[in-house]
DNA sequence: TACCTGACCGACCGGTCGGTCAGTTAGGAA
DNA sequence: TTCCTAACTGACCGACCGGTCGGTCAGGTA
């Protein structure tokens, strides 16, 4: 169904049904499902309403469709950076730093899958992000962990805890990014590569001055 | 006009309008401004749906009325929390702890702030909670300085990263904390308090054994 | 008694929603 | 040429939406 080169209407080189995604994600991302009207959607598309329902059944199977292509674009992602050479630190460093990079280009996926996973009847789709949520999240906690039997980590701390406090830093300020700026002595609000380097010196060295009196 | 202490139709201590606004409170959290009609509201508040509009100009009148109530929420809460004394570490467990606490407890009015603030058109309803933010962060960024200056904590790490990161953690785990429980390997998803925990020995201590040989 | 007022409701309106359907177009196979 | 089929469309439908309107009812006041 994907070999189909023979295309009437559409001038575009993507099909009309994935040039429909691509609409529908970035509207569905905009204004959430329910504030999303098919008729929006369709003449985004520049296609009439009526073709949208002929690729799709229902508004909600494109939006299964949007989610199940948001989820894919996640999984290819993110992939090889743990497992590069380097000083354990660097590598720590290169992952929070690409990981930022990521949900940043990729705004309006990103959006949509936390938008989801934030929906307390998941149903649907909610399942394959958790996979690959999961996926990302369990590359990490090991990534620690061999750290930490090979002696650069502190062993005491839950690499599980550690791997979210990373994710979570990230996260947040994605989400809350055009916040950020009204936030007063917070200057690094448009610099998120830096806020990266910062979060990373933190959880390395730690907080408490005490801790390391050997410099 | 909040001293009304005459009621016909309305037998629960609270005047309608208050319960009117806690209905739609909890259903504009759970399923989002353009999915909650004004029906729904009213059919939850035992009301009918003339009565809403009795009360308020419009729907977008009900929305920002509840949005002005969670603000006052958020500022009523966590204002004593790092005002204690006690050791600095204590003190900083005791405020991520309490602020866990109160954002786990308020769940719908925290759900519908979050919500809020990712919206990109901003317009009205943003800057309230804006400033309660501010409010929030720059007391912890205070905090943390003012240990920095006593000796207690890093000097060199940013105050601002430090609170942002604190404040992520927690809310990264509030807003996935559904999604959590499917994380393999992750056995803190039921026990906020003990991630909590570990989240601020983490910041403490830092991630890298060589920088506390001297224990 | 008579009057006023505010809380409240059922019935209704214009508009928009998701979805259907009959019909048109155009390329490929025979 | 004929037929098939996929892509596509405008017209349309029932359901539901936010919001209005006329009116009821219970208390306060004089």
């Amino acid at each position: 169904m994907e070999d189909k080169l023979t295309m009437h209407g559409s001038q575009d080189g993507a099909s009309a049904r994935d040039r429909l995604i691509a609409c529908a994600a970035t509207i569905f991302a905009q204004r959430g499902y329910a504030a999303t009207s098919v008729a929006d959607i369709a003449v985004e598309a520049d296609i009439s309403k009526s073709t949208v329902f002929h690729h799709f059944a229902s508004k909600q199977a494109l939006y299964l469709a949007v989610i199940e292509s948001a989820a894919q674009d996640f999984t290819q992602t993110l992939e090889t950076v743990l497992d590069q050479s380097g000083p354990l630190e660097q590598r720590l460093r290169d992952f929070q730093s690409q990981h930022m990079a990521h949900i940043l280009t990729n705004a309006w996926v990103t959006q949509l899958v936390l938008r989801e996973l934030q929906k307390t009847d998941s149903e649907h789709s909610k399942h394959l992000i958790e996979d690959v949520l999961s996926r990302n999240f369990q590359r990490l906690v090991h990534f620690i962990e061999a750290g930490q039997q090979a002696g650069a980590l502190t062993a005491t701390i839950d690499p599980s805890v550690a791997a979210l406090t990373i994710i979570s830093s990230n996260v947040f300020f994605f989400q809350h990014r055009h916040v950020l700026k009204h936030l007063p002595g917070f200057s690094d609000h448009d610099n998120p590569q830096q806020y990266t380097e910062k979060v990373i010196d933190l959880l390395i060295h730690g907080l408490k001055e005490g801790d390391h009196p050997c410099d």
